[in-house]
DNA sequence: TGCATCAGTTACGTCAACTGCACTAAAGGG
DNA sequence: CCCTTTAGTGCAGTTGACGTAACTGATGCA
């Protein structure tokens, strides 16, 4: 399915934001940037290995941007990039959608 | 973080089209119903058994119906609901997000 | 001296999703 | 009699995303 760069967007969406946690990483930083214990403390569950490796999967895609600040104890800030911000569409659509749906869907 | 039924439609979407597999079937059925094979076929790289179990997941959240026709061999068609299909938004959003994004962006 | 803080890293283990392969029933064609 | 087709099912095995626990380095505070 991953072939090299599928000519569909979804196709291409999804490989970007794969995994359970991706969109809802975005989710946060669409509400303004945020340090490294912020978006842990805001998304009950996760593991700071698993943030650290999206949030660097998302800057090498160019979608965050990562900060240090040299202070100690240290400060790094996360933001997205006008490529990331511009997900608030899909989000939103997602929104739309969810929010649509009776709930005894999901019983 | 799948706690019973979150109040945020984001989290709620994730729930109903998560896996890789998932929003590729949507896409694929929003063309029209679709047999079992016709699928598989438009699918490369997915087994029957991932492709079964999607399939039955989304007509018990009422995303797909799934019509058998008592013939031999048998013939199964699968469509999508009104509720399915209103998720041409959130793919379209999606497609006009990724098409957006540099190729380099996944070198 | 010792503890707390931040933003991780490392090692190790778990678990669900996914894959491939073999198999099925029931009828039609050679 | 055997092969083909459809829409799966069952078993075995792999992958990789994720989790927990322990650790780090530099400083401030007690």
């Amino acid at each position: 399915m991953t072939e090299n760069l599928p000519t569909c967007g979804v196709a291409r969406f999804l490989i970007l934001l794969d995994g359970p946690w991706a969109t809802l990483i975005v989710r946060e930083l669409l509400r303004g940037p945020m340090r490294f214990t912020e978006l842990r403390d805001a998304l009950p569950g996760i593991s700071a290995h698993t943030l650290t490796h999206r949030l660097r999967r998302f800057e090498r895609h160019g979608i965050v941007t990562r900060t240090v600040y040299a202070e100690i104890p240290p400060r790094v800030v996360y933001e997205l990039t006008p490529l990331g911000s511009s997900l608030r569409h899909v989000l939103d659509a997602m929104n739309d959608w969810a929010l649509s749906v009776p709930d005894t869907t999901f019983a």
